[in-house]
This record gives structure tokens, sequence and C-alpha cells, in this order.
DNA sequence: AATATTTTTTAGCCTAGGCTAAAAATTTAT
DNA sequence: ATAAATTTTTAGCCTAGGCTAAAAAATATT
């Protein structure tokens, strides 16, 4: 069955949502992201749980099916092919592609994907450091950590993010901070969990907790 | 002022009827090309000269204002940039890239396309020999001749096609016809203006007027 | 347990961009 | 110069996907 640009938008997000919970998705959540009213995202859930993409019940959440998780996948994929070809081909930063990729992920053509895919070689991680679908739906296990979940004293690479607003984005370039980074946590402050943190091997310098949570990272073994 | 999808589709093919005309364009060719009915075009014949970008008369036609060939050109720009990506860079046919290249064609981003333009070592024509205007809107001047208009005996190249159907391209590639090919006009039958044509010095095969109509050649020399 | 607050849904409305059927204007043929 | 045929427009309707305001359900607070 074809899917609208607005159908795609939405398991798109209520895929997103679901990467970070177990539980059922809101309504509410839903409309934040998708930025519409919650009337709206009611309407559109009845007509996708209608087509069988979502498991839906008045007030109580909405979660994907496998059919929807399929579909969900493939705009996933296409959305992180074209970032890496935005940056690796076009020539872009990585805080200026989300809103382009937002477009193109959209064109409809198996054929086009995959030979964007091979173009760039096969690449297991978008931009971003998150994971490529293949051609199949299934995701790479990276089983990278947060970056907020360290010790003291953890050594570690910068392998990904787990937010990618250009805000975000700018403040880690400001910091140095791209990927293939070496980290290593000083010292973590009881009070507000702050992070004295070094960056390859510079003086430490702060980041917020709130700013670690979204960084991904794997330990380096000394 | 933002476009729609259907504007610009709309814009795009009345700029394409256009150039093979110099009178207005009727409501009922718009119709067929965007494959709608007549009455839809109507409605939004008059939407487009409201916002000033055509200029239009009930039962008169319709015509571009400069604004609006400006955005078409645009379409254009991109429409044709996206199929050299697709022939160069992906690997697809010249007759297979038409229907992936309208969708691509609506992204927006004019940091991406001349990034684009720049990745492709700005052609000036697509893989139909169709001319693309650069950044500012202006067209190469190519000056090919339709190989209908050529007298017995000339010898030229073949530059570009004046149609790019799928079949039409199909057909052109079972004789051997692509671009840069060699071609000799052996004989012109008065009867229907069907062509004798020896392509790259070969044995002459047959074309139609209609197939020669839609062929486009610079003259050589000798 | 009752009340207040928050979340979600319903009901009704709107716009973009399609459609059909009928009416009006234009063009062609007699 | 009429009549016939064709083209275009009007009128009214439809669907997708939004919206607001009010009602209903779920959750939190006293």
């Amino acid at each position: 069955m074809a899917t609208s640009f607005a159908e795609e938008n939405y398991l798109k997000i209520i895929y997103r949502l679901s990467e970070s919970t177990l539980e059922d998705i809101s309504t509410n959540a839903v409309a934040e992201l998708t930025q519409t009213k919650a009337a709206s995202v009611t309407d559109m859930l009845r007509k996708l749980a209608e087509k069988g993409w979502v498991n839906y019940q008045k007030y109580q959440g909405v979660r994907l099916t496998n059919e929807g998780e399929k579909i969900a996948l493939s705009i996933v994929r296409k959305h992180r092919l074209w970032e890496v070809f935005l940056v690796d081909k076009m020539g872009f930063n990585w805080d200026e592609v989300h809103d382009i990729a937002e477009q193109l992920e959209h064109i409809e053509s198996e054929a086009l994907i995959n030979k964007l895919d091979e173009f760039l070689d096969f690449p297991k991680t978008d931009p971003h450091g998150d994971p490529i679908p293949n051609k199949e739906g299934i995701l790479p296990e990276l089983g990278y950590l947060h970056l907020s979940e360290l010790k003291e004293n953890k050594a570690c690479i910068l392998m990904g993010v787990a937010k990618d607003s250009a805000v975000f984005l700018q403040l880690l370039t400001r910091l140095n901070l791209s990927l293939g980074a070496k980290l290593s946590v000083k010292e973590i402050n009881p009070f507000d969990r702050s992070i004295s943190l070094s960056i390859n091997e510079n003086a430490p310098v702060f980041i917020s907790h709130e700013v670690a949570k979204n960084i991904l990272v794997k330990l380096t073994k000394d």
C-alpha cells in the first residue's frame, strides 16, 4: 500500500520515540515532534491503525506493528543514507543536513536508494553515528554507551550523538567534540552530575549531564 | 513567496509547453501534461495569476510572467542536474531517470543544488541533451537543429532529444542512436517524409518523420 | 474518596487540490 | 450567418490533513 508524505512522517516519529522507551507512545509526544496539535494526531493515529501500521487504542498510546516498523525503517534508511551523501559527497557539515534529509527521505525509488548505498560504500552509520538499516531493514548492532553512564577515569571514543538538532551539534563542534575524538572522564560533579572531560588529551573542559546523555561512546581498553 | 509541489508542477509544465510555441498555452494542453482535468487547471491558473506567476485571462490561455519563468527555470535546473547525477553517478540509463528526477526537482535547498552542480562539474546539458540553466537562470544557447529540418546528404552529430518519454528513448537505444552518434541523411521519402539514415557509417536504417522531429543535431563541416 | 489538573478525544470547521456535470464561450463547418 | 462541435469555465462536491473549542477520560493532589 502506498504511503503519503504525512503518513511516513508519523511512522518515522513514532519509531524514533520507540527507540528510547519500551512504553507506548503518547499522543502528545507525537504531536510535539510532528509540530501539529494533539487533535490532529488522534485523527492520524486512527487512520494508521486502520491501515495496520500501528496498534492504537483510545487513551492508551500507540506502538508500531511489524508492518509499520518496516515502513519506518525504510524511511530511516533513506534519511541516514542521504545524510551520508550530503556530508561525504556534497561537503555539508553535520549540523546542516537534517532538514534537507527530511525532504530527501520521501523520494520513492528502491533502485535509487540501493545504488546510493553502493555509491557511498555501504556505510554502517550516518554522520551523527546513528546506525543505517540495510536493504532488509536490519540495523547493525553498535552497542554504544551514553557518556553520562561512565564512571570517573574511564576513557572512550566518541562514536555518535543521540540528538541531531543544529544547536546541539554546533555546541559539540565548538568544544571540539567530533566523531572519533578520544575522551576521558576526569571528574563527575556530584551536585549536578556535570563532567570534567578531557578531549584528545587536552586540558579538561566542563560539560553538563544533559550534554553527556546525548553523546554515544565506546570504551577503550587502557 | 513559497511554492507548493503542485504549483511548481504547473509552472514547469507551462514552461515546457512555451518552449515549443510562441502562442498562449491552452487549458487543455496543461491538463494533459499535469494528468488532471481541465476544470482543475482553470482553478489553478486563477491562483497562479493571483500570485503574479502567470498572465491569464478566461478563455485566452496562459503565459508565464518573468517571475513565473524564474521559478520554472529553477525547477528545470534542479530536474536536469538531478538527471545528470542519476546517470553519471548512480549508473541509471537515460530512459530510467525522468520519474525520479520529477520527485527530486522539488527538494528545496539552494545550497544543495549549487553543490550538486559543482560535484557534477557544471554540466551544460542533461543526459538527453537538454540545456541546464545556471544559478542565475540563464540557459546556455546550444543552437541545435531538429533532424527533420535537414536536407538530403547532410551529415551531423546527435546532440539531444526533444522528448524524454521512456518508450521513445528505448527506441533510440535499439537503433543505436545515442548522444554523439554521427548521422548522415541519405534520402528523404517525399511521401511520408521518412528518412533513410546512416548511423556511425553503417548501412542506413529508416526512421519516421515523427522520430526525426524529436532528434536534435548539430551540422558537421564535411 | 473527592476534587483538580492534565491528557486525549470529539465535533465542527478550514484550505489545497482534486473531481463531475452543466453552462458558457469560442471555434469550425455548413 | 447559423448551427454544430469543441473548449473552457462555473458550480458544487470530495478527501487529506490540518485547526480550535468543548467534552470526556485518565492521572495527580488534597
